[in-house]
DNA sequence: CGCGAGCTTGACGTTGTTCAACTAGAGTGG
DNA sequence: CCACTCTAGTTGAACAACGTCAAGCTCGCG
């Protein structure tokens, strides 16, 4: 599984700070005046697949999870932290929201309207690169994710679950999970019994220590090799 | 499972049409003394994952498999017809191949110079727009098949793949599938013998007929109805 | 103090993979 | 024109991985 590590399996926290960075005052401002700023709590649900979309969401503190739904079935996409953007799929083209989002912690978004967005990507081709950059780097993470649950055992894929959140989301060995048993098993496609099975064995082997919310990553380095056997 | 079959599991056939009609002569012009048209054989491998890219990719005729690969495993995450992009997500930013692609079928590749269309993407907004559109359309149907290959059951991704194949690649109830078992594997995320077994039960049942290489849809509402139970 | 949701455990069943043997067909050299 | 080989396809049996189910547990909260 070597190659793959090239692409990180998570996002970089700050991915979007150069985007605002290239923007004029005035630009800037177009932003500001065509967005409503709103404080979701944890557990609300922000964005409900299926609806109509008109804004382009921005993540301004906060965190949230992105997952589709049908049925009984749930996987997560992705968990996207502060200064993330949401729903740029929807800037040209389709204008449904293709996936659900809710907030795991409690959160504040902005709803941009696609409408400036679209103006900005028009007059300002700075921009416009760190969009690409955005949505592109966006891709290649999912192709990344779709190659993890696909074709790793259950114990790489909460590997590489594990290894993304330490290194992506919280930036530290030792954090506390806001995510229930029952997200963990829809981010790693697997049953949530599975997933504590997993962690008990992680335990077992002094991989990880977990106290109560709280998980420590103990042996990172065969926590890759875990990731990289599949 | 119903929700998510808004979204198609496969790109329309000719969905890349318009973002050539947006361009002036002199656009098209620049385009055109900026590619070299090169034609590949059935087999061979057009790009190789991992190597540097200067390039996008257009696929002016055939049919070509683009792939992850690590150690023995291998993922098929897309199949890509005629006039339709590769490669996009070197636009700006990452500029590796992410992906192997393989034609599957003899096929006349453009490669395009990343920094001409870079320069249309700057000055012609409409063509912006529409690759906007290629590229965010082509991250949904990411994402339904990465929920279709972790939620449902391989009687249901394999009914889903045979669909895409036949509404979308070949347009036709009856096509010459130019893919092995073991692409087919790929394709799915299951083991080659598996697709055996399937295509066996889709057999007894009715659903589908073959020949050789050739494969007709007999009952596509029951294999409708396979996909969406999952 | 008791209730309920989420968590945990073990036993069990199912799904899907692996392995090994076999077959069919396509290309090759005598 | 016929062995010969090589690869892709096929089959069945054994096995492993994982999900399901049911019961018990824990802990926060009213």
């Amino acid at each position: 599984m070597a190659v793959l590590s090239q692409i990180n399996h998570c996002e970089d926290g700050e991915d979007t700070g150069n985007c605002f960075k290239v923007l004029t005052e005035n630009e800037m401002n177009l932003l500001v005046n065509n967005r409503t700023e709103i404080q979701f709590n944890k557990g609300e649900t922000i964005i409900k697949q299926g609806t109509k979309s008109t804004d382009i969401l921005y993540l301004k503190s906060g965190l949230v999870k992105v997952s589709l739904n049908s049925g009984e079935s749930n996987l997560i996409l992705s968990i996207k932290t502060k200064n993330h953007f949401i729903g740029l799929e929807n800037i040209y083209g389709y204008d449904y929201h293709a996936y659900t989002v809710v907030a795991i912690e409690d959160s504040v978004i902005c709803f941009i309207d696609t409408s400036a967005v679209r103006q900005l990507i028009k007059q300002n081709n700075n921009f416009n690169a760190e969009l690409y950059r955005i949505l592109t780097n966006n891709n290649l993470l999912t192709y990344n994710r779709f190659f993890s649950l696909t074709q790793k055992q259950l114990h790489g894929r909460f590997a590489d679950v594990l290894l993304c959140l330490s290194n992506k989301i919280f930036n530290s060995k030792k954090f506390d999970l806001p995510l229930s048993r029952k997200d963990l098993a829809a981010l790693t496609g697997m049953a949530p019994e599975s997933v504590i099975r997993i962690i008990k064995d992680f335990k077992t082997d002094k991989i990880i220590a977990t106290k109560g919310k709280n998980i420590e990553i103990l042996n990172e380095p065969l926590l890759r090799k875990i990731s990289n056997v599949g």
